[in-house]
DNA sequence: GTTAGCACTCTCAAGAATAGAGTGCTAAAA
DNA sequence: TTTTAGCACTCTATTCTTGAGAGTGCTAAC
């Protein structure tokens, strides 16, 4: 086979190092190479070309007197055209459907779960980024009264997600208004995306459009602190201390960046959330992920599609040495399995 | 004064002791002590000192030429008998009270507050242990249809936590027969505790006698489900990456034990309740606190009143060598700010 | 185009030497 | 009897050196 840039061998042999140092950890030598992978060429051959590859930005150089190890830029063919699917086992496959089958149909705790499952299959970082609400169907309001200047608005959304909020309200109310209004609100936004709820709060002619004969000042009043919610997101992370058994780690400020980062949860839904398009899936490499403190860090992400065209993030933090093949088919099996999860429980 | 084991010189060496050693993590020598603490005495006597309170189990070597460093027994001592209560500046008081002031009625979010808090004052690790919900009164139980099989139970405390929990619901309910339910189970078990509810949800006797001539079979079923909730508290962990900052976590191994214990929530939660009595606050030292894992660090926790008799425990995590009465006033103010919070939205 | 051979470079581990910090002990002073 | 000065001794930490080993790059032969 031909390539644009590479001549075939070129290809292997950059495979072969990356393979290689993925399991080692330690820069690959020419000879390393002659003795792991029966490519039938000679060390000072494979040296010729390790050189044309390090000169192509492929490798690097510790230094003068070490192996080769790759650069992001070699991770990246490596990942974009070089490394071949590797199914998970049958095993693996059940240790993800088992990790639900445990958890219960609470949304928090298939979150939650998500990441648990995915750092203890790939042995680095699981994160889940729940998705956003406010594409999310409304399928139910309840108000709850809690005092006479609050309530409790609960929201259920379609994929069983649930936000609970504390209003304020303006004045006394009844139990009975309240119960109306409830009513009337259930009625009228049931089935809309928070969204759309979201601006027709904001907006007295929608309102009006909306409510028609049944509006009033406590029902716009209500709807409108109840539903200008700041966008909200949830990240879960689980795996954390995985990172300590990883050999490139083994200086503590190397460590301490990456863990900085990780506290910082606004980052990582960032991280997680840009450019991410839908059911896709995704891979960054090293610094492509543009978080300051994570250059040593790959994400394999992918979305999961919660219901409708509402979509959450999952995704695998490991280090740029990673077994790409294998943490690529976990995310994307297990973001999988989640849709059918949600799927099934419409 | 006169002292039980100790005379007073002793005392005051150990006490100076701790001071330096806690200010720079560094054995203290003799000469040190002569140099920063004006205590009228030469080297050579309060070598003397020392090496007695080194017999009596209250002072370590590292090695021969070293200086000396408080032991877990020396700490002990200390913060039993010799440390002054230290005020906390009006600014760290007003730093924690706007730290809520932000923060919106939502029970989490003050659990979550209370954390970060607690860490960015302190610079150590801020954790809070919300309250179990079993010793919380019930104020108010809302139940929302999800599917034919399930229903949404929203468990309002007075406390002001939220307790959502999806519950199997036997067979069909028409709305006006779940919403009957609602409302008997709300006027039978409203302001009772959690843990009384749950009792009488399995225990056929005490059902019939709460509910008189209401009982029906959905009802029995449902309360049984919505109660049979595992007990259940949370964690809230902020600060963990300061402990990057501190000297005696120079290496690796030191620092995995420890974040590889605080990624099991349920063992911070263990530690901060075991033997926790109400009110009061207290000092775990070293190994005192019985977490594998954690032997380099103290605990400085207090519980905090939520409502009637229903406490949680915030703390604060951060190596034996912490500023003991700064971290207690701490903690203790902050114990009692979180507390009157919730007195006050009562 | 491929390979063997070899000089060269750089790292890593182990050892040696040195400086410095701090103690413990002893004997003198208060 | 208590305190202090003096001094020998111990241990650490740093620096320098050395040697072995690993791996490359280049050159010349295949």
């Amino acid at each position: 086979m031909t390539h644009s840039v590479l001549d075939s061998r070129k290809y292997a042999v950059l495979e072969a190092i990356v393979n290689c140092y993925n399991r080692t950890a330690e820069p690959v030598s020419s000879q390393k190479i002659v003795r792991d992978y029966d490519m039938g060429l000679s060390a000072s051959t494979l040296r010729n070309t390790m050189a044309d590859l390090e000169e192509l930005g492929y490798l690097t150089h510790p230094h003068t007197s070490a192996g080769r190890v790759p650069t992001e830029q070699g991770y990246r063919v490596y990942v974009d055209s070089l490394m071949t699917d590797q199914k998970l086992s049958r095993k693996e496959r059940q240790f993800i459907r088992d990790g639900y089958a445990a958890s219960s149909h609470d949304f928090e705790e298939i979150m939650d779960q998500t990441s648990k499952i995915l750092s203890a299959i790939s042995h680095h970082i699981g994160v889940v980024l729940s998705p956003e609400l406010h594409e999310s169907l409304l399928r139910r309001l309840e108000l709850i009264s809690i005092d006479s200047e609050h309530i409790l608005a609960v929201l259920l959304m379609a994929s069983g997600a649930v936000k609970n909020q504390v209003v304020s309200i303006p004045k006394d109310l009844s139990d009975e208004e309240l119960y109306r209004i409830n009513r009337i609100l259930n009625e009228k936004l049931a089935g809309l995306p928070l969204k759309q709820i979201r601006q027709i709060s904001q907006d007295p002619v929608k309102l009006r459009a909306v409510f028609d004969q049944h509006l009033s000042d406590p029902i716009a009043t209500v709807t409108r602190n109840t539903f200008a919610l700041a966008q909200e997101t949830h990240v879960y992370i689980d795996g954390t201390s995985n990172f300590f058994s990883q050999p490139e780690f083994g200086e503590v400020q190397k460590i301490e960046s990456l863990f900085r980062v990780l506290e910082q949860k606004e980052q990582i839904a960032d991280l997680l959330s840009s450019q991410q398009e839908p059911l896709g899936i995704q891979v960054l490499i090293g610094s492509e992920n543009g978080c300051e403190g994570m250059e040593m860090c790959s994400i394999v992400r992918s979305s999961y599609r919660v219901q409708g065209n509402q979509f959450g993030t999952i995704g695998v933090i490991g280090p740029t040495r990673m077994a790409y093949p294998r943490i690529v088919s976990i995310v994307k099996f297990t973001s999988q399995t989640i849709s059918e999860l949600f799927e099934e429980s419409l």
